[in-house]
This record gives C-alpha cells, structure tokens and sequence, in this order.
DNA sequence: GGTTTAGTTAACCAGAAGGTATAGCATGGT
DNA sequence: ACCATGCTATACCTTCTGGTTAACTAAACC
C-alpha cells in the first residue's frame, strides 16, 4: 500500500544540505563569523582548536549548501556568505508557521463557533 | 593559542538540534503534515515506506529538538507542532541576515562613498 | 630554483545516523 | 481473560560525519 514516500524533489535536497549544514555549531559559528565580512579559510580556521583540514571540509559542507561562496585569489582562498541559501531555508520556516497558524486560526474558530466566512475552515489544506 | 572554540552554550545545543532536525526531508515531511492538524504516529508513518519504528525514531528526534510534542491519548500517541522551536530557528537565520545586510551596507556605502538615502540597490534580490 | 605559505586531497578512524527485524508492553475491545 | 492495536526498545547492519595525520599542489618570495 505504502510505496510512496513522497518523493524527493530537487528543492529538497537543497534543504537537506541547508538545514544540515547549519546543524552543526562550527559551522554556524564560520556563517556568524563571515557575516562580519568576508575571510580566508586561515582567518576563520584561526579561533577553532582544530586543524586547518577540518574546517575546510566545513566550508566544503556550507559551499555544497550554496551558503558560502569560495573564490581562489592569489595563494590564498576568499570565503563569502551566499544569501540565497539562507532565503530557501527562511522560506520554508515562514511556509510552515504561515501554514501551521493558519490550521490555529481555523481551529480556534471552529471552537468558538462563528462561521470564519473568510476562506472557509481550511481543515483539508 | 587556540584552545578557544567559542564555547558551546545550551542555545548552541538547541539549534544544533533543531537545524539537525529539518535536515532530514522525512522529518521535514513529517512537519509538513503536523502542520496541517496535529495526528498519530501511525497517522504519520502511513504515506512513508518504511516502518512505523523508523518513523518513530524521526518523531523522537523532532521531540528532541523541541520541534514536536508527543502526548499519549489512551493507546494512540498524539502528536502536536511546538512552534518555539521554529523561532529559534528563524530569530537564528534572521539576524544572521541582519547582520550581512548591515556588512553590505557599510560595505556599499563605503564603496559608493555617498549615503544611499534610498537604500535600494536591488543586489540582495 | 628552492622554500615558505595556503589550502586541498587521501587514507584512516570512532562514533552517530538511518534503516531493518523482532520482541516487548500498555491499552482497548469483546 | 484474551487478543488485537499502537506504539517503544533492543540488537544489528550500513553509511555518513567529524575529526586526525600526512602527502600533495599552487602561488609568493628570496
């Protein structure tokens, strides 16, 4: 009966590696870092008690997410933040609150008992 | 010099979780559908291919990450969105954002050298 | 040309994640 | 009392993560 498993779209899979690559504290605290302004990887690499090697394969993770952005410039590599990725995930946060106040809002209208005439009661969204 | 590592707080914890969370598009799915009404697990498991322990497992992972609240409702389990979760998420990636649009700006304006009344610029599109 | 500087790549490791199957444990229905 | 229902727990397997070290490439500098 179940063989549906809702299929895996491309947008998901950027969610994936958005979400994913934000679930980790390294890596949110390279983003805050870059958010002050754009860095080599030895710049950013400088606060963590860890080997250089190792936060490079954290901006490999935030680059495959479309969250940084890393262009060669001399010897040295320049990392920046790419917005776009940050949208995707806000946008789906916001779909889902919007979606979820929504089904409150009807919910809350079906107990009180007035006919919510906007839109009707949404219960099959 | 570097045994620094800025020190994980509780708040660090959390996001990990929850960021950890949505990185799954199971779960994600599984969101999906809470918002639109709260349900059970077998609710739940039914359009997945895959067994009711594995989506189990995902809900615990959500409950853990604060994202989903489980109450048990006679031998069914109920599950319900829990939306300060979510705002941890958003006030996270939103000031990131304000963040980098301030670094932008300043960077803007001091490439620009005027004070960009306006503020437009379109290059955040 | 040789050496330092900046970073990547490769091999490896421990542990976590995502799944399975199966057994167990409450609760509800008859 | 019994059995079906709706989960959870345990054990197990495979793959992915996050880190290491060590070797390599590429540009900069003397």
């Amino acid at each position: 009966m179940n063989t549906a498993t809702p299929a895996r779209t491309a947008s998901d899979e950027n969610l994936d590696a958005v979400f994913a690559a934000l679930g980790n504290s390294t890596r949110r605290a390279l983003v805050t870092r870059l958010g002050a302004g754009d860095a080599t990887i030895s710049e950013l690499a400088e606060p963590f008690d860890m080997t250089l090697a190792a936060v490079s394969k954290h901006l490999l993770v935030l680059e495959r997410a479309g969250l940084v952005v890393r262009t060669r410039r001399g010897k040295a590599r320049h990392c920046r933040l790419d917005a776009n990725a940050f949208e995707t995930a806000e946008k789906w946060l916001g779909s889902r609150r919007e979606m979820w106040e929504s089904t409150l809002d009807s919910f809350a209208d079906y107990v009180e008992g007035h006919h919510a005439e906007e839109a009707g009661d949404a219960s099959t969204t």
